[in-house]
DNA sequence: TCATTAAGCCAC
DNA sequence: AAACGTGGCTTAATGA
């Protein structure tokens, strides 16, 4: 059963009872509670109900802020999003006011400018405002109860319906999983973060100075520079490097790493502990941190891929040092699960490539792959690298430095990954879309782009075909790391369907954190060993749900710890 | 003065 | 070893 839903942003809303093709409807109901509406649905014994609404990161975070979750939905405007993008157009206005308007042939109001991020700081109402682009006058419960049904019949009009429905499935729960986490935080401990910070750094500084060792390196720098630089400056840089006569190109740190002068070691670690600084210092503790919980503003389908993005917080980047302040509460654990080796194990089944997906069936690939790279023996740990590096260069079409040899060796041992990836690079190069497995689209090429490629002539040659490699490289990888990224997302809806099911009474056993191919969940000591169950029986799920009967693992790297930074 | 861009580095 | 994909975020530099 599919339930449409529009709040008013006064506490109730209204619902209509709809079929799954959205083709029959029950009558129009009108509530003044809808959090408690929405949990008596969700209690009621037999199949729990599939929510239907305009826009899960505005109709949820008030019913998750009143300890009422919900077990799936559809989200319209990510379908929306993703319908669209199969069809090439990627980027069109995605609300319901949109898609109602096409529907109805109907001029497209542009999407609402996206909210930003509020930190640390609790959101001011508890009913957000609405949003909504429909045309005022409208009926929001009718136009929804519309675009859904339409979506439904785009969906079953597509070549593989069913892979589509899953991807259309998994991205809705994600939405769902990126509030509950918002709202849940990652348990951090300040004074932790802090004694890391004062470790590396010194004591917190008054605002606008360098902490003490930062302004000890700035100094030193500038002495074995024989004058005054500020190492924050990249032009100052390349101009004092050229002074003591070791000019660069650049002030990378791998390329000022390869220059033979003291300044060298004080610049890159300045380098290191300023980044620390800057990013993840006390002033990001400030803004991030509140009440013991570190809460990410997740975008899920932020990214092209289908991967999530965040706004402020920088949540998917937390260096490996910070990860010390991600401790578990009293009594509680962090139990992280890391999918290993996920790109690789993911080409050999959407290739189907049967040697890869032979060396896929073991623990440690790359070490399985090393023999073919001239290993002699299963630990030889150069040859795991090469094997390492050749396949990173597949998925990713680099060329330079030592990858050329390697590829040659990779397209002679798994012929048919590399065809996998190399046609889609060449639909890329042609300006074609490529799909991953579910059917996630990538974007099409820009006007620029294709009146380049075109090219009456007048272009520049060289940044033509640099344009048009960067597209093949695009597309190359964009068929693995969108597949990559849906099976994280078939992971994460199976292991959040696992969690509530498992849940004793409210609060328990959460997720806290997911990063791409990697969870973390924060769950009470007495229930480490369920969770770890849950997790692995979720992998094996996600493996058949996409690929059926495969000889591809994904193993699971999973550890149960009191804090991340040991996982 | 404020907004935008470039460079650089963090994560996967 | 160092021109290889997706991003976010910060500072310095540039421009209106």
């Amino acid at each position: 059963m599919r339930i449409a839903v529009v709040p008013d942003f006064e506490g109730g809303g209204r619902l209509q009872e709809i079929s799954s093709d959205g083709g029959s409807v029950g009558p129009v109901r009108e509530v003044a509670d809808l959090v408690g509406t929405v949990a008596d649905y969700e209690r009621a014994s037999g199949p729990a109900p599939r929510w239907v609404w305009a826009a899960t990161d505005e109709v949820y975070p008030p019913l998750v802020e009143r300890a009422s979750r919900v077990g799936r939905c559809h989200d319209i405007g990510l379908v929306e999003t993703l319908l669209l993008g199969y069809h090439g157009r990627f980027g069109e206005a995605r609300s319901l006011g949109a898609a109602w308007a096409r529907l109805r042939g109907l001029e497209v109001p542009p999407d609402p400018p996206t909210r930003s991020g509020t930190g640390a700081e609790p959101p001011l109402a508890l009913f957000s405002v609405d949003r909504s682009t429909l045309p005022s006058g409208t009926d929001q419960l009718d136009a929804l109860v519309q675009v859904h049904a339409d979506q439904q019949r785009r969906i079953g009009r597509l070549p593989e319906p069913e892979k589509f429905a899953l991807l259309a499935a998994v991205e809705s729960a994600g939405a769902l999983a990126a509030v509950e986490m918002a709202h849940d935080g990652v348990p951090w401990r300040a004074e932790v973060h802090d004694e890391v910070l004062t470790a590396q750094l010194g004591p917190r500084p008054v605002r606008g100075v360098r902490p003490r060792v930062l302004a000890e390196l700035a100094r030193a720098v500038g002495e074995a520079f024989g004058r005054e630089v500020n190492p924050d400056s990249p032009a100052q840089l390349l101009k004092a490097f050229a002074a003591i006569g070791h000019p660069v190109a650049s002030t990378r740190s791998w390329e000022i790493g390869r220059i033979d002068h003291p300044v060298v070691p004080l610049l890159l670690r300045y380098k290191e502990l300023a980044r620390l600084y800057s990013a993840n210092g006390w002033t990001w503790l400030d803004a991030w941190v509140r009440q013991g919980r570190f809460r990410p503003d997740y975008v899920a389908g932020g990214v092209v891929s289908g991967r999530w993005a965040t706004r402020g917080g920088g949540a998917l980047q937390i260096p490996k040092i910070v990860r010390r302040a991600v401790c578990a509460d009293p009594g509680w654990t962090l139990v992280t699960a890391d999918a290993g080796q996920l790109e690789p194990r993911i080409l050999a089944a959407v290739s189907g490539d049967r040697a890869l997906a032979a060396a896929a069936g073991s623990e440690d690939l790359y070490a399985r792959l090393g023999a073919v790279f001239g290993a002699r023996t299963v630990g030889d740990e150069a040859g795991r690298q090469r094997a390492k590096i050749g396949m990173l260069s597949a998925m990713y079409g680099q060329t330079g430095g030592d990858a050329a040899p390697l590829l040659r060796t990779m397209r002679q041992a798994f012929p048919r990954a590399l065809d996998y990836v190399d046609a889609a690079a060449r639909q890329g190069e042609q300006g074609r879309l490529v799909r991953s497995w579910l059917g996630r689209t990538c974007p099409p090429p820009s006007p620029a782009w294709r009146r380049a490629v075109a090219g009456d002539g007048g272009e520049d040659d060289a940044a033509t075909r640099r344009s048009v490699r960067d597209r093949g490289r695009f597309t190359r990888n964009f068929v693995v790391q969108a597949t990559a990224a849906e099976w994280a997302l078939v992971f994460l809806a199976g292991v959040r369907r696992r969690l509530a099911a498992a849940a004793r009474n409210d609060g328990e056993a959460q997720l806290v954190f997911f990063q791409h191919d990697e969870l973390v969940l924060h769950a009470p000591v007495s229930m480490a060993g369920e969770c770890v169950e849950l997790l692995k029986e979720a992998e094996a799920e996600t493996r058949s749900l996409l690929f059926g009967k495969t000889e591809v693992r994904f193993p699971l790297d999973i550890a149960v710890v009191e804090c991340y930074a040991d996982a």
